[in-house]
DNA sequence: GCTGATAATAAGCACCCCTTACAAAGATGC
DNA sequence: GCATCTTTGTAAGGGGTGCTTATTATCAGC
């Protein structure tokens, strides 16, 4: 079995990899000249496929809490990337959707990130990178299992 | 090749699972009933592997700005887990050590983290999980390379 | 001795979260 | 119909993880 800095490292790896694409990212977003932080830019792109939602749906999906998600659609909303509408069915629910204005920018985002996981698996086999892309999946709906949370968030960003 | 969706998710995947690694480190940890942010945690653990050092390399190291790497090391001399000492051969430098009150801390954390490794482990083959620890750790080398820094960045946690 | 670089820290800030509390609306049971 | 509990979104407040610019003291090289 590996040794015991492999509790260290899976751990620290991730993370180092979360921070520098995170920062890698806003690079290529700064560079494009956008200006959507990282969170924005991930409630943009799940909104682009869940369609309009309501925000504590969005909440879910996105592992995060109302509140957090909350702060997110109030910027971009200001921003008038996202509209928000009272829900007919229930009127204390919100339902966000994209504006038009948003289109290019998710269209933008796409492009970066498709560009991104092609510079990352560039020397990878397609069936490497399936292999690691499902195991790293099934990490994070057992993670997600720990925290007893329902298992909608196993379905953020996909 | 994978559709475009690959290029979110890969990303999305990576961050979701540090936030919840993060989650569930601060839930044992709190359970165990140390009480050691995330960031202070790596610190010590990273003072541990390398032993005394000096606050630029440990920064290096860890792939944080030298401020951020004093925050953390203020908060754990305040607690008594590390200390600082002039470094004799410039008087500019401040090497870090941990105290002899760390290494109880340290060997916890080491245990949550193996724990925490072997329950996502459960399922995999040993040599499914080096290979999927191999392709994080060339992912993470990509990545700072990206970020043209030292590689000093590669070496974080190992 | 002078110049440029380095190490650590002060000050300030952005972002990403979270919690507690609350008001309005909805659901449920009697 | 009414009381009670639950749900949705937001106000207020705060912590952690970073970063940048600026500064001071020290060091290295010429």
């Amino acid at each position: 079995m590996p040794t015991r800095q492999d509790s260290d490292s899976f751990g620290f790896i991730v993370g180092d990899i979360s921070r520098l694409i995170r920062a890698e990212m806003e690079r290529r977003i700064a560079a494009a000249g956008l200006s959507v932080t990282p969170g924005e830019g991930r409630t943009l792109l799940n909104i682009a496929r869940i369609g309009t939602v309501r925000q504590n749906v969005l909440a879910e999906r996105m592992g995060v809490e109302a509140m957090t998600l909350s702060g997110y659609v109030d910027r971009l909303e200001q921003r008038c990337l996202v509209s928000r509408a009272v829900d007919p069915a229930d009127r204390r629910a919100k339902l966000v959707s994209l504006t038009s204005e948003a289109e290019g920018v998710v269209e933008e985002l796409r492009a970066l990130g498709d560009s991104l996981r092609a510079d990352l698996s560039r020397t990878m086999r397609s069936d490497e990178w399936d292999a690691l892309m499902a195991n790293l999946r099934r990490i994070r709906e057992d993670l997600a299992g720990m925290k007893c949370k329902t298992p909608a968030v196993v379905e953020t960003g996909e």
